[in-house]
DNA sequence: ATTGAATGATACGGTCCCGTAACGATGTAG
DNA sequence: CTACATCGTTACGGGACCGTATCATTCAAT
């Protein structure tokens, strides 16, 4: 069944995860970065630097910069496809699994003390 | 009664919502300045840098620099305290109250999008 | 009046990101 | 073999943000 949210409720509960990321130091990453990283981690692959730039609507280096930062997290990896070399193939990694894991549980946990 | 999401369902909807704002071109708020927008429009006043700076545990520069940017945008505005000439006390705007307003219903409109 | 505390802003060097344009590497077609 | 297209990256000048330290302004207490 789909979720029903009244506007405090959905604002809250935004307000309450973003506090919590940011209280805890978790990296402080831009609309953009986690949108691709949640492609990266939920969508089934293989995910290419074009294929999410044209879903996102944005540039090229917009995703190779996004990725690099990223990387440098060992928040996702890259590799080139053996296939068609010209192509690099995101994905995904173990810290990255475990951030997306961790924040999907701080979703949760918002969501759950949300008041009626 | 409380909000009950499963994991899949907690990532899809950020998933579903960043990838809204990133197709349309909002602007690209990271974690730090999205958490101080919504405390200013969601909890009561009054907003002031240093309350800010100690709720989200960063330093002031980090509210100032936020505040500057969403300023430009016309999220928020800032005006002295006449009471304590020292203070600045945050405010709201139009623009930011409406910018907020279709946050929400965004994040409404996608959790109602969820598959169950 | 003087001292000290408190507030928010600014300066600094450094890193990241922007949009646009060009680039090297690779693949494809004639 | 020679064009040409495609892919991801890099270059560029500019802006935003970082953490740390310092600043001017304002208030409070002596």
């Amino acid at each position: 069944m789909a979720i029903a949210l009244r506007p405090s409720q959905a604002l809250r509960l935004w307000q309450q995860v973003a506090l919590h990321e940011v209280e805890n130091g978790m990296p402080d990453l831009s609309t953009r970065q986690l949108s691709i990283l949640l492609i990266i981690y939920l969508d089934p692959p293989p995910h290419t630097v074009r294929g999410l730039a044209s879903r996102l609507n944005v540039s090229k280096p917009v995703i190779t910069r996004a990725l690099d930062t990223m990387g440098a997290l060992d928040l996702v990896s890259r590799r080139r496809d053996d296939a068609d070399r010209r192509n690099v193939l995101i994905g995904r990694t173990v810290a990255g699994a475990l951030f997306v894991e961790r924040f999907g549980d701080v979703v949760i946990a918002k969501a759950a003390e949300l008041p009626t």
